[in-house]
DNA sequence: AACGAGCGCAACCGCGGGACT
DNA sequence: AAGTCCCGCGGTTGCGCTCGT
């Protein structure tokens, strides 16, 4: 049905399918219940799917230079619109030659060109890339083979219970902003998590009886009909979870008695969800709490110390007067604006005291936001 | 041993936002 | 101000593997 049920027409024979994780296989929840099934027996109709109308584009760009030797650290972006001769009427061009790209899965020369390019040029510049790189591929398709599977610095596979804890509470706090949650974990990519999410958190949070979408009891009829009492005996095993698999380190911090609890109050999660989560009929409108939420991810999240593996990240840390604090036990990450650092117990956020001046003038305008300090246990209650 | 169903995950797609002309 | 383009994101698909019968 889909493009890829071509074969890739690559040269080579095809790639032998690479499974380079080990996540031990899960029991089956139960064997009549599948979540894809389910899923897709609430989604609507897959939308149109076909890649680009079968017109010819309207335009016809061509390159006069290689963007390599345009592509100077920090001008990339531009290099190729500078470059660029227009040479038809109006209208926007396929991101790439659809008849003369190579679709599925990646052959292993494929992904050698891809790194050794990368290695020597960069990133950025993804739709001249394939082109430069000597690639039958278009941009996109570059850029997410390099993110998600070649970049050297991804962990890959075998996600541990700490890993799990703060995925489940940074989706209960963001939703689905697997971008997002993937900034908050080193080494791991949005599509991993977002794969990951969909096939064991999911699972794991409808075995302890919470709804992965709300992150509330499952069955949100049975749970108004459910004594208080034993809702909150459900919420407080959630919350046991938690405290187990976070040992040490995840602290309330006790000027916030819980915030958490007010997000987590609130019927929906920070974002919508997509349509095969909840039908599209039945969303209600955020509460104001949320919609401010969904505005300003102004988040700080206590977490396990963090080490850094990346150099640029220490370094970042160190210029934003985390100091030593940075890395014990009653430190907090802070998520202001997609920025990590870091904060003493009882403190205020001083991320912002970066130097660059866009993170000052967000540091100024964050004096006058709510702050979230959102620990990873016994915030729920 | 053979077969079918279920599952995991790599890769695709369309869309939105921001940058640029 | 309007139009165009690229990048990045979230949702979805389908191949290949594993497991159960």
């Amino acid at each position: 049905m889909g493009p890829r049920s071509a074969p890739p027409p690559s040269s080579s024979s095809p790639p032998p399918r690479i499974k380079p994780t080990t996540h031990p296989r899960l029991p089956s929840l139960s064997s009549s219940l599948s979540l894809k099934k389910l899923a897709r027996s609430h989604a609507p109709p897959t939308p149109h799917r076909s890649s680009f109308p079968s017109d010819p584009p309207t335009t016809t760009t061509a390159y006069i230079i290689s963007p390599l030797l345009v592509c100077g650290a920090g001008g990339i972006s531009s290099c190729l619109r500078r470059y660029r001769i227009r040479a038809g009427g109006m209208g926007r061009s396929p991101c790439c030659e659809k008849a003369h790209t190579n679709k599925g899965a990646w052959t292993k020369e494929e992904d050698q060109r891809l790194i050794a390019y990368i290695k020597a040029h960069g990133e950025g510049c993804w739709r001249s890339l394939p082109k430069a790189a000597g690639l039958l591929r278009c941009g996109k398709s570059c850029r997410l083979r390099w993110i998600n599977y070649l970049r050297p610095d991804l962990k890959r596979g075998n996600f541990t219970e700490e890993e799990d804890e703060l995925i489940i509470k940074l989706h209960e706090l963001l939703g689905n902003k697997w971008s997002l949650i993937a900034g908050r974990l080193p080494g791991r990519t949005d599509n991993e998590i977002k794969n990951y999410w969909n096939t064991h958190i999911k699972r794991k949070l409808l075995a302890r009886g919470m709804d992965p979408h709300t992150h509330r009891p499952l069955n949100a009829i049975a749970a108004a009909a459910m004594p208080a009492q034993q809702q909150q005996q459900l919420r407080a095993a959630h919350e046991r979870h938690f405290a187990a698999a976070t040992p040490g380190g995840h602290h309330l911090q006790p000027q916030q008695q819980d915030p958490f609890a007010a997000l987590s109050s609130s019927a929906e999660p920070a974002c919508s969800h997509s349509s095969d989560d909840e039908p599209a009929g039945s969303a209600t409108p955020p509460p104001p709490s949320r919609r401010h939420l969904g505005i300003d991810l102004n988040l700080s999240i206590s977490l396990a110390p963090y080490q850094p593996d990346d150099p640029a990240v220490k370094q970042e840390a160190a210029t934003t007067g985390s100091q030593n604090n940075a890395t014990t036990s009653t430190s907090a990450v802070c998520m202001c604006l997609n920025r990590l650092g870091f904060q003493g117990a009882g403190e205020g956020c001083r991320c912002g005291g970066a130097s660059s001046v866009p993170m000052q003038q967000q540091a100024s305008s964050a004096q006058r936001m709510f702050r979230f300090i959102a620990p990873l246990e016994g915030g729920g209650q």
